[in-house]
DNA sequence: CATCTCAGGCTAATGTCATTAGCTTTTCAG
DNA sequence: CTGAAAAGCTAATGACATTAGCCTGAGATG
């Protein structure tokens, strides 16, 4: 009996890599109890309950994508961040499945790290489109546009629904070439546009980006 | 011991108004037998396991989605398509969450039924792409991007990943609307553009579309 | 009408998990 | 050295899913 030396960061780690491996909807404390070298109860001294568990995966997983998309995005502006942040996010959902999933979740309300976490990767989001001058409600509307887009592109995949043969990295950069055309003509897609601006449209070639293993 | 006069169809569309109820994720076999009036057990004489039943809802689910869009997209086309396709794709996952989170569901191979609704919601895609002249590979292209990030707001939506006040109907909105820029300027949108043709764009007002009640 | 058959329900049993209670043993502060 | 909190453990309970095997009513057959 000598001890197993966790600790409640050792637990959520642990479940993390598991959920990586089996999916977060499968993560099961016995699993993760058996990886630990513990038995199943003995986690209950470190963790309240597998919901719990879940969140602080999804906590841990946030800080992680916060990470990513941050140190993809610094020192980049425009389409080029647009591109790298974009693809540092399906790095990590392609190489982190697991602690990707558990990222949907809400925080919750009491975790202050958390919350910190989901804001650090809004900021990113919104720094990228300050690039195209996009700020206050636009902004908010452009940002759940497209972290739907990208989140909604993640999950099927994952979920094996792109069932038709076309290369899936060409059509997720074609998914983001999109959102550098619209982001550009924000303003002058609104229903009833308040600016009816019409600005210029140059296809813009782009640099390699997220050539950082760690994302990949 | 009266009969309950159950049947496969029947179990499954118990099971999919249960998931809209307490969502995909929890539904449950013992729910469902009580729902049905009988007991856990005798449900087996009618559908193999709790992932048989999971995929029959799907199954059931994709066959109203591609119903509900089909129907919204009739006598549409180009931006009033992608509005009406767009409304009835949220107002479907709105009304019926349960039956929409089993739609992300792949088909089971053997499913031809499964299958041709899957198509049917495919085809209804690629015919409001063609009101935008985007065919061939650039046609799966955008239909993935169009899905994804439908989808994605969607799931984010109920997930109650929107914390922001801004108003979430008019962030949809504005996503589809984005989706109306950027299809007219699809070709252009290329990493490599084939055809650097850069179009007029004049902003669009849209009429109402999506009145039908069983929608919402 | 008398049966025969079998589909549709049921009870019982097993196995996996999550969760709680309560016991034992390390570890380490003083 | 000692004593108490921390970290493990076993046992027990309760939800579910799944399988085996029994029972009956309802419709088909003679």
């Amino acid at each position: 009996m000598p001890r197993a030396g966790l600790s409640r960061q050792r637990v959520i780690s642990e479940a993390a890599a598991l959920a990586d491996d089996v999916g977060f909807d499968k993560l099961t404390l016995a699993a993760v109890a058996e990886r630990a070298g513990v038995r199943l109860p003995s986690l209950y001294k470190h963790i309240e309950s597998l919901d719990a568990l879940r969140q602080g995966v999804a906590a841990l997983a946030t800080r992680e994508l916060a990470e990513a998309v941050t140190s993809a995005a610094v020192g980049r502006a425009g389409a080029d961040a647009l591109h790298a942040v974009a693809d540092a996010y399906r790095g990590f959902g392609q190489s982190h499945p697991g602690r990707y999933a558990a990222t949907i979740r809400a925080a919750d309300p009491d975790d202050a790290e958390h919350h910190k976490a989901t804001e650090a990767v809004l900021r990113v989001v919104f720094a990228v489109l300050a690039g195209y001058d996009i700020t206050g409600d636009d902004a908010v509307d452009a940002t759940r546009a497209l972290r739907a887009a990208l989140h909604g592109f993640l999950t099927l995949e994952a979920a094996g629904g792109f069932g038709m043969p076309r290369d899936v990295d060409r059509s997720y950069e074609q998914l983001v070439a999109a959102f550098d055309v619209a982001f550009r003509h924000w303003r002058a897609a609104q229903p009833v546009p308040p600016t009816p601006t019409v600005p210029r449209m140059p296809p813009v070639p782009r640099r390699g980006v997220s050539k950082d293993p760690s994302l990949r």
